[in-house]
DNA sequence: TAGATTGTTAATCGATTAACAATC
DNA sequence: TAGATTGTTAATCGATTAACAATC
């Protein structure tokens, strides 16, 4: 499935905008004001709000409270989504362990891996054998999962996460992962983060000894 | 700066497969099946590599030695690059302790915390405090840091960074930082990317609904 | 009413792709 | 030479933006 990111990355910041101009005490605001506030035209936020059903007032702008209940929809923050940390290694002990995601909404609720010393059922978060994912996410009916094993076992860990019936895969290995068509997937390439810093970097510095010299 | 992320992760893709091909004893190969490979047009790779001065033989194809050659540089994989983490919290410890990157020339070689307790000069990277970065930065020559503190506190860390004159920053708190243009800033926003599955996982499911009801 | 803002259509922009002349 | 592939130009596509009619 291709995602469209750009989009609902914006939607996430208009929320943050307008819960700040909530806080504020601010009840209405106009299309060019949050635009303003989130580096895009007013044009842009007319259009992704229109085409999400949400509309304003000809003369008023739009309402705060209601942008951000639809936001609050869109975006699925009026429901705690419960997500398992499949791979335990030092980012997946790193993200059960992060208590930020908790606060919107996001509840990491047990973690998985192969290795039966990792097993720990007495953490705050906690950790089961592999070979007890499809039994938990049934019975807890979990739709979201996070991929975070080696690149070598991601592939057929994902079939196994798929075939539990997770909807949704965030991956943090650095392969293609398959999967059908209705399974949500959705690949963070940190080594690929990590080296296009590094181009960039290095583009920028042969520009520069190139203006230097010239 | 901008960076077109999209490009970069082509080029990478090019050279994972091309070391492919030449561990199976190929030496040259046609814009065509490297395109396949990698699931792009044939046209998009010899527009990659046209635009960045590489040119093939008309009838013969690319030569791969000579693309990895060039993939090499354009990568910066022609030397070693050190990068500091700072903020050592639970991810910035996973980065440290994750081996994987030595073999494609990035070396982790410190980690730098505001938090004494974290400090410790004996780990295989050490871990030094946040005071200290600035001179670890010019004695050892880095131009790359990855940035893994709260958010609360990564733009006025991010500002020590940039006077300590690294280039490169990878990001991961969830703020827009403000850095000068001749530093390259990368974001990777991991709520959001959680967000962004949530989402479509959602939207696939009401997009179900209203199918299963009409 | 006059003025201002939405909602939407048409124009623009950038990136990708198709097509084909050049040429090995 | 005939055939095949590059390198590049023109066409296409999707996303963003400008512009403006509708209307509060």
């Amino acid at each position: 499935m291709l995602v469209n990111k750009k989009i609902i990355s914006r939607f996430s910041q208009y929320r943050e905008v307008l819960l700040k101009f909530q806080e504020m005490g601010l009840s209405k605001i106009f299309s060019n004001v949050l635009g303003d506030a989130v580096g895009v035209t007013s044009a842009q936020v007319r259009k992704d709000f229109s085409l999400h059903g949400i509309s304003g007032n000809k003369r008023g702008g739009y309402q705060i409270e209601d942008l951000l209940h639809e936001l609050r929809s869109i975006l699925g923050k009026d429901k705690v989504h419960h997500v398992v940390v499949v791979g335990i290694g030092n980012l997946g002990r790193a993200l059960i362990q992060y208590t930020g995601f908790d606060k919107e909404g996001i509840q990491i609720v047990a973690g998985f891996d192969i290795d039966p010393a990792k097993v720990n059922k007495r953490n705050r978060i906690p950790v089961y054998h592999l070979d007890e994912l499809n039994k938990y996410v049934c019975e807890n009916q979990i739709q979201i999962g996070v991929l975070a094993v080696p690149d070598a076992a991601a592939q057929s860990v994902c079939n196994i996460m798929v075939d539990s019936d997770i909807k949704g895969i965030l991956n943090f290995a650095q392969i293609r992962l398959i999967a059908p068509e209705d399974v949500v997937i959705n690949s963070v390439f940190l080594q690929m983060e990590l080296e296009n810093v590094i181009y960039f970097v290095n583009a920028m510095e042969n520009k520069c000894t190139r203006c230097r010299s010239s």
